[in-house]
RNA sequence: GGCUCCAUGGUCAAGCGGUCAAGACACCGCCCUUUCACGGCGGUAACCCGGGUUCGAUUCCCGGUGGAGUCACCA
């Protein structure tokens, strides 16, 4: 067979040398170590917490070694795009903090390796699959579906593994006249790879792969032995090929991918081989999984709402909360440094690969909302209330009026007991936060729970009542809580708890009691920070007004 | 089913032949406190099973078991 004939018969339009790829995209001068890593989502729009885990090691293995981070878009697959969906992946990784150097972006593409969209890239992957064939390493196939699912069927009923190799490859060896006669009649055809791998043998002759994973060691496993497709008959090449084809020309140095894809890392090597080109590093990070309603619930990725970026981003956490967590289940040495460096940036943590666990990681909420609590008590309230007001306008719009009406009021509320040396930690994500503090707004206030136990109605009606007489705003807060003490007195109940612990039959229950229905009357729950703090954000008028209101 | 990965408390996770088997979250108790919270102190709780190797295995090897992933002209 004359594959230099078949080649042209293929592949007539293409008449680059792939030589010339290797000029236009040059080895990249970086420093010595430096890594080059990059993210190359499909456009379904879809990206969730698993995506970000992932682009955060790319991200800081590139950037801590003075390397590149780059997008490329792959979108291969014509029936997966989703309009608009780049940019909200763009705009989803920014908003958690990941920027790239180069490759796609709301522009268009920017850097020196591009295009960096697959798509655009078809010329470039033509180029080397004609190479292929014109070596005897690649072949047409006009296998339509129903011949290849027939065949599935056949292997299935003889328990031979399924795919198209060896023996089952029928159109491994179609002669030139037949290749030819097909084409003429308008068959369409992919290009598969004549893989050099076979199964076919004793299991003990079957060779294996060896290969250093920068998360797991050396990895080894069966080489591959499926006529892999290169070529989709639309001209397009599947994942497997682009990945090999783009990484070696983008230089890139370092692959960061799920563990999912661990199962056709055979194919990927054979076809730097058969390319004659080095492998990048593999690191086949852990994949990430869920917890829920206290019991393990291990899942897939795709399609959870729970899973999904724009779900952290609706309910408001802070990605530099996300961010921390991300890292906290990155690296197992994160946490420890960082109780360490309690006020150091988190760039500041020296990454690293060898750290990573690689097991898989069930998601933990009650960890994340713990760490966004340390993260939030450590932004000031200005900052704070500029993500709530942003927050808002994209996913409570009708709060956005409340906020920006009255701005020095919205940071008195959120600065409220977070000063001085034990700051109140328990603001953990808008939503949350615009619930902890609805009640200063009396459009949202709301009776919520009820008075204590051992509190008799009338008893709440004669201490709000003094209460309500002795009020007086300018007092200051002992001045105030004095005069608690004494309503509890007057009523019964015990000034100071340790009085009522040393004698509970004298009294009906003590000043906590009394302060409970207090705030239950103002704010309408059993939980708040300080009763007198808060007054003197309400002012004046509205406190009186609460208290009368619950008369 | 084939292939692959993984396996320490409820969860995340140190450990890398000899430890009373760290720590964090969650949970429980106590203390502090004018209530709530914050904070402090303390507690419950783990090496999947069976064989080896070894003076000695959580750690190394083999085999089970369990969980996960993957077997497309999807990535």
């Amino acid at each position: 067979m004359d594959y230099n004939k078949l080649a042209e018969l293929l592949f007539p339009h293409i008449t680059k040398d792939p030589l010339e790829y290797e000029a236009i995209y040059p080895e990249r001068k970086l420093p010595e170590g430096a890594k080059v890593t990059r993210l190359g989502p499909s456009p379904t729009g879809f990206i969730h917490l698993g995506n970000l885990y992932g682009a955060f090691v790319d991200e800081r293995l590139a950037h801590q070694s003075g390397g590149v981070f780059y997008l490329r878009i792959e979108d291969t697959d014509d029936k997966r795009q989703v309009e608009g969906a780049v940019e909200a992946i763009i705009s989803s990784l920014e908003f958690f903090g990941v920027t790239f150097d180069e490759g796609a972006s709301m522009e268009g593409d920017a850097g020196d390796y591009g295009p960096y969209y697959q798509s655009q890239r078809a010329e470039i992957y033509q180029t080397y699959v004609k190479q292929l064939v014109q070596r005897g390493q690649a072949y047409p196939c006009f296998c339509t579906e129903e011949e290849l699912n027939a065949i599935r069927d056949q292997q299935e009923s003889l328990k031979e593994n399924p795919g198209y190799y060896g023996k089952w490859a029928k159109h491994r060896n179609l002669s030139f006249e037949e290749i030819q006669t097909r084409i003429d009649q308008g068959e369409s055809f992919v290009i598969r790879l004549r893989s050099q791998g076979t199964h076919d043998c004793p299991e003990e002759e079957i060779r294996t792969i060896s290969v250093e994973d920068g998360i797991r060691g050396v990895l080894s496993m069966p080489e591959n032995d499926q006529d892999v497709v290169l070529l989709k008959a639309n001209g397009i090449p599947t994942y497997h090929f682009a990945h090999v084809v783009d990484d070696h020309l983008m230089r890139t140095t370092h692959v960061v991918r799920g563990a999912e894809w661990l199962p056709s890392l055979p194919i990927h090597v054979e076809l730097f081989q058969t390319m004659g080109w080095t492998l990048p590093i593999y690191c086949h990070t852990a994949q990430l999984m869920k917890l829920e309603d206290g019991n393990k619930r291990k899942l897939s990725k795709r399609k959870d709402p729970e899973l999904s970026l724009d779900y952290y981003r609706s309910e408001g956490y802070h990605p530099i909360a996300v961010r921390e967590y991300l890292l906290t289940i990155l690296n197992s040495n994160y946490e420890e440094w960082r109780m360490e460096n309690p006020d150091a940036p988190q760039d500041a943590f020296e990454f690293t690969v060898e750290k990573m666990s690689n097991s898989g990681t069930l998601f933990d909420l009650d960890k994340l909302n713990d760490i966004s609590k340390d993260v939030l008590v450590k932004i000031p309230a200005d900052e704070l209330c500029r993500f709530l007001t942003k927050w808002a306008r994209t996913y409570r719009p009708e709060l956005v009026k409340l906020f920006e009406e009255n701005e020095d009021y919205l940071m008195k509320i959120l600065n409220l007991g977070r000063s001085g040396e034990k700051p109140r930690k328990d603001l953990i994500f808008a939503k949350q936060i615009f619930e902890f503090i609805s009640y200063f707004y009396d459009e949202h206030f709301k009776r919520e729970d009820a008075y204590p136990e051992n509190v008799s109605e009338e008893d709440a009606k004669t201490i709000l009542n003094a209460y309500l007489c002795t009020y007086r705003h300018q007092d200051d807060q002992t001045q105030w809580f004095n005069k608690i003490r004494e309503i509890a007195a007057n009523c019964g109940y015990a000034a100071k708890p340790k009085d009522y612990k040393k004698n509970p039959d004298q009294y009906k229950g003590h000043v906590g009691d009394v302060s409970t229905v207090i705030r239950i009357a103002l704010m309408g729950r059993a939980m708040s920070p300080d009763i007198w703090e808060i007054q003197q954000i309400l002012g004046e008028e509205k406190t009186k007004e609460r208290i009368k209101k619950s008369l």
